[in-house]
DNA sequence: TCTTAAACGAGACGGTACGTCTTGTCTTTAG
DNA sequence: CTAAAGACAAGACGTACCGTCTCGTTTAAGA
C-alpha cells in the first residue's frame, strides 16, 4: 500500500542537488539564490520549496550528498606517513570543487548552526575518527605523546589547510604538505616533559 | 587654498565607519548593506556612495580604522611564555567585537583580494613580525628548530584560533590556549632529526 | 456488450457541471479555475481535464445544461402585455443564479467566440424567435411598425436588462420593467413617418 | 518648503498609465498583470506599487486619464439629429481603443464597485447630462414625451451599443446607428396616451 | 556680506530575488 | 481504462532592498 499520487521525481531531486553544489562553488553561499538553483536545475521554484524549506537545508543535503565516502583511512606504518596522507587528503579536498563549497560553508558557520554541523560532520568528524586510530597506532609504536587533544590536532590541520586555501590557494603544494606534516608530527611527538610547568605537575 | 563648496563632514565620516564596524559584527559581511550603514549612521545613502565606491572599500577602511595598534610584543624570556601570550592575544582578538568582523572578513577573503589583503595586514603581518623576533630569541636560547617556516606557524595559530571562534566560540578558554600553546611549542622545538628524510639530509 | 474498463462516472459528470455553475455564479468566469471546480465537485483535476479540454468548453456545457427550457412564449393579446412579459422574463433570468453566470459569459464574449455563441443561443436566439411571433401578432393587430429590425429590438431589451443587472442590481424592480416596456412599445409602435428621410422615401 | 527627496517622475507616471490602457485593450482586465504593466512601461514593479495599491486603483486612474473630454454636446436642432449624434458618438467610443477598455471595465463592474463607478462616470454620467439637455430642448419643441426616465434611455443606448460591440463588432455601422436612432426617437416621442393603462390612469 | 559649489538628507527610480500561490499538465497507484 | 492524488514547470503575486539618481537645503570658503 503506497501513497497515491505522482511520486517525487528522482530526476528533479538530483538536478536540484547538483545545481546547488555547482552554484555554491561558483557564487558562494550568500549569493546562492533558490531562484538560480531552480533555473539551473530546469525546475520550478515551487519544486525546490516543496522539499526544502530554506537555503540552509538545501545546502546541507547537497553537501552531504556530494561528500559521501571521501575520506580514506591511511595506514602507512609510520606516524609521519599517516599524517602526511591525512594532510594531503585535506589539501586535495580543499582544492576540489567541493572544497570551495566547504570553505563557503565554514565561512557561514558562525551564523548558522545547521551549516556548522554540516561542515563539522563532513570535514571534521570522520577525520577525527581517522586521526584517533592513527594516533593510537602511533602511541603503540611510541611515536606520540599520550596527553593529546585529538580534536585540537584535527582542528589545527583542517583550519590551517582551509585558511591557506582561502588566503593563498597557490601555496597548497607538496612543500606546504611537507612543512605542515613536520609541524604536526613534531607537535604530536614532542616530549611534554620538556615543559617545566608540566614537569612540575607530573612530579607533584 | 582649499576647494570651494561645503567641506566633507567629519561627523558623517566617523558615524559611517562606526556604523560599518557595528553592523559587520552583528550581521557579517555578506548581509552588510550600505542602506543599513547609512540608516544606522543617520546619513543619506548617497553620502556613503560618494566616498566609498563599494562595500569592500568601506569595510577595508573601517577595519583598518578600528584595528590601530592592537598587537603588543611579548617578551617573557621563554618560548612557551611568549607563545602563550601570542596565542592569548589572538584569542582575545577573536573574541572581541573586531574579532567577529575579522572572521567575516577572512570568510570573504577568497572572493575579494582586497579583503584578503586587509585581513592579512591587520591580523597576520604584524603577528608574523612579532613571531619572527620571538623565534629568533628562542633559537638563541636553543628552544627552537632552525628550519622553521615562520609564516606557516603563524597561519597555524591564527587559523586554529579563528576556526575555533567560528565553530565553537565557547571553547576559547584558558585550557584551549594551553593546549594550543603546547602543540605549537612542541612543533617549534621538536627535533627534526626524527624525520627519516631530514635525517638523511642532515647526515649527507 | 459493454466497453472494457471502469465506466465514466455519471455522478462525477453531474457534480462537475453543478460545481461549475455554482462557482461561475460566485466568482465569475475569469476567476473560475478548473482546480476549484474539481475541489468543489470532490473530483481529481485530471477527471475534469479528461472530459473537457478547456474552461470555455466546460462552461458552455454547464450553461446549456442549466438553461434547458427556460423561455415561455407569452401571448396576452396585446403588444404591451406580451412585451412586459418578455421583459419580466429577462429580468427574472438576470436575477436568477444562472443570470449571474450569463452576465459573466457576456462579459467574456468579446474574448471567446465559443462563449459568445453560447450566450447567444441560450439568451438571444429563443427570445428572437419569441419576439418575432409576438411582433407578427402585433402587426396583424396594427400595433407595430412593419419595418422593424427584430434582432435589434431583442438586443435592446437584453442588453439593457443585463447592463442594469451589472451596474445596479437593486434597480431591477417592477418599475424598471414598466418603464422599459413603455420605451420598447413606444419604439416598436412609433410612426416612422415622423422621420423626414423615411417620409421622403415613402413618398417617392 | 517642499517635501525632501527626489520628486515623483512624471515620465514614469505617464508611461505606467499608457501601458495600462494599452494592455487593458489587448488582454482585458482579468489578465492584466502589474508585472506586465511595469515591463511595458519600462519601470520597476516597485514604482507601480508605490503609487497604486491595487490593479483596480491603477485601472481607474488610467481610464479616467484616457477619457478626458471625450463627449461633445450635439445641438442639431432636431431630436432625431441630436439622438443620432449621441448614438454615433457612443459607437465611435465603443470602436476606439478606449472602447475595448471600457467593455472590459463594464464586464468587471459587477465584481468591483470601484470599476462600476469609473465606467459610470466615464461613459454614463456625462452622457446623461447631455441627454437631459437634449430632451429638454426636444420637449420645448414638442418632440418628446414629458414622463421620460432619462437614465433609462441612456442605459438603453449605452447598453445596446456596448452589447453589440461585444457580440458582433462588425455590425456597428451606419445602418446600426440609423436603426437604433429610429427606435430611440420613436420610444422617446411615442404618445403614452396610446396606452390604455396609462390613459386610464391619467383619466382617473 | 554675498556668491558659489560641493556635501548633505531624503527618497523615488529601474531592478532583482524573495517565498507564496495557483495554473494546467503529467505520472503514478488503486479500483 | 478511469479515477484520485499529487508532483511538476511555469510564472504572477506583493515585499524588501539593492545601488543610482535627483531633488531642495545647508554650509563654509572666497570674492
Amino acid at each position: 500500500m503506497t501513497r497515491p499520487g505522482r511520486p517525487r521525481s528522482a530526476a528533479s531531486h538530483r538536478a536540484i542537488l547538483d545545481a546547488t553544489i555547482h552554484l555554491l562553488s561558483e557564487v558562494g553561499y550568500p549569493a546562492l539564490s533558490i531562484e538560480a538553483v531552480a533555473a539551473r536545475a530546469g525546475v520550478g521554484k515551487g519544486t525546490v520549496y516543496r522539499w526544502w524549506s530554506s537555503k540552509a537545508e538545501l545546502v546541507v543535503e547537497a553537501v552531504h550528498d556530494a561528500a559521501l565516502g571521501m575520506v580514506a583511512e591511511p595506514d602507512t606504518g609510520s606516524l609521519r606517513g599517516d599524517t602526511r596522507e591525512l594532510v594531503a587528503g585535506l589539501v586535495a579536498l580543499a582544492c576540489s570543487p567541493l572544497g570551495r563549497v566547504l570553505e563557503a560553508l565554514s565561512a557561514e558557520a558562525d551564523r548558522n548552526p545547521q551549516l556548522r554541523e554540516t561542515f563539522d560532520s563532513v570535514v571534521l568528524a570522520r577525520r577525527q575518527e581517522v586521526a584517533t586510530h592513527l594516533l593510537d597506532r602511533a602511541r603503540r609504536r611510541g611515536e606520540a605523546r599520550s596527553d593529546l587533544d585529538v580534536a585540537l590536532v584535527c582542528d589545527l590541520a583542517v583550519a590551517t589547510v582551509f585558511h591557506r586555501a582561502r588566503m593563498d590557494p597557490g601555496a597548497l603544494d607538496g612543500g606546504f604538505v611537507d612543512h605542515l606534516t613536520d609541524l604536526l608530527v613534531a607537535g604530536v611527538s614532542g616530549d611534554p616533559a620538556q615543559h617545566p610547568d608540566r614537569l612540575a605537575r607530573s612530579v607533584g
